[in-house]
DNA sequence: CTCCAGGCAGTGT
DNA sequence: ACACTGCATGGA
């Protein structure tokens, strides 16, 4: 299978979207190059930049059909950024300049019980350790995806799936709730999910029964969307608020997490200590259906900007 | 060693 | 309504 290739694509930078805290499963093989497991496909995926903002995508051993399919939708490639961009600095004219250090930035439509599982892990953890017992659980549990060719070839292999990239890359899907559904507390914990556990429990029993479905989420208006995922144990505001942007593409949703709270109290409260949902409410209110846009560009700036100042500090 | 990490549930006022 | 604490685990 030969590769698909979409040129001239705007607003895209892969290693941005990626690496913005937004999505855990993805191997780096170089700085453009990167291998995404997610709608049981493995994709080997890489970014020629020709300018600053204009870069051709090469999805490697991907037909047309796969590529309408799976990835145009993944990759929000549907989506207007010009347009978003345009809706944001409109509410808040100071955001220009945090939009163009990431102009590139994109919110992956990922998978609903993928991202709910996630982020219910990502509690309390650093972004490399989220990534490290999301890997563990799908190994333990999920699918083999298969490894296409060009992968091979950039590890120097043939057509055997050498133990470099075994090594390097996870080769296995995210679990579906049935077959998380096998999951014990032990089990778990043995993929260093810890304290959360139990709450993996419940969010899959809640799935699996149909007491959270999907469909139903997707029914129903924001607030209630909200609160019947926060019926599930370990599922708080900023939990919810991640599950409703990333995995059901929710785009009014405004997740508040640590980083958030030190930037918008900065520019928006002059310092003061306002409470997380204040916060979110109001962001909510000024940037209305792009606010978790706005908080994708404010997120990549706050953790570039506030993690310098934070190492400098204590270096 | 201590402290903290994209929080949340449980318990106390 | 709000403040405080414990929580598994690993890295700084």
């Amino acid at each position: 299978m030969s590769d698909f290739v979409l040129e001239n694509v705007s607003d895209f930078h892969l290693k941005d979207t990626l690496e913005c805290g937004q999505c855990f499963r993805f191997d780096r093989l170089a700085e453009d190059e990167y291998v995404i497991v997610a709608k049981g496909v493995l994709l080997h995926i890489e970014e020629e930049r020709l300018s600053a903002f204009r870069s051709n995508i090469i999805f490697h051993d991907t037909d047309e059909d796969t590529y309408i399919r799976l990835w145009r939708d993944y990759f929000d490639l549907d989506t207007d950024y010009s347009a978003v961009k345009a809706r944001i600095t409109e509410a808040d004219p100071r955001i220009a300049g945090v939009i163009r250090d990431n102009p590139g930035i994109r919110i992956l439509r990922q998978e609903f019980f993928e991202t709910l599982i996630s982020f219910i892990i990502s509690q309390n953890k650093q972004i490399p350790q989220i990534k490290q017992v999301v890997r563990n659980v799908s190994e333990m549990f999920g699918s083999m995806v298969e490894v296409p060719k060009s992968l091979c070839a950039a590890f120097g292999g043939t057509s055997e799936v050498t133990e470099a990239i075994a090594d390097r890359v996870c080769r296995y899907a995210f679990p579906t709730a049935e077959q998380l559904s096998h999951a014990t507390d032990a089990d778990l914990r043995d993929c260093k999910a810890g304290f959360r556990a139990p709450y993996i429990l419940d969010a899959v029993e809640k799935v699996r029964s149909g007491v959270v479905a999907e469909t139903e989420l997707r029914r129903l208006d924001t607030a209630d969307m909200r609160t019947l995922l926060m019926s599930i144990k370990g599922v708080g505001e900023k939990v919810a608020s991640c599950v409703m942007l990333y995995g059901l593409s929710v785009y009014s949703a405004f997740p508040v997490d640590v980083w958030m709270k030190r930037i918008c109290t900065e520019m928006y409260y002059d310092g003061r200590d306002v409470p997380k949902d204040k916060i979110e409410a109001d962001m909510c209110e000024r940037f209305g259906a792009v606010a978790g846009f706005a908080q994708q560009y404010l997120f990549m700036y706050a953790r570039e900007h506030g993690g310098k100042c934070f190492r400098r500090g204590t270096t």
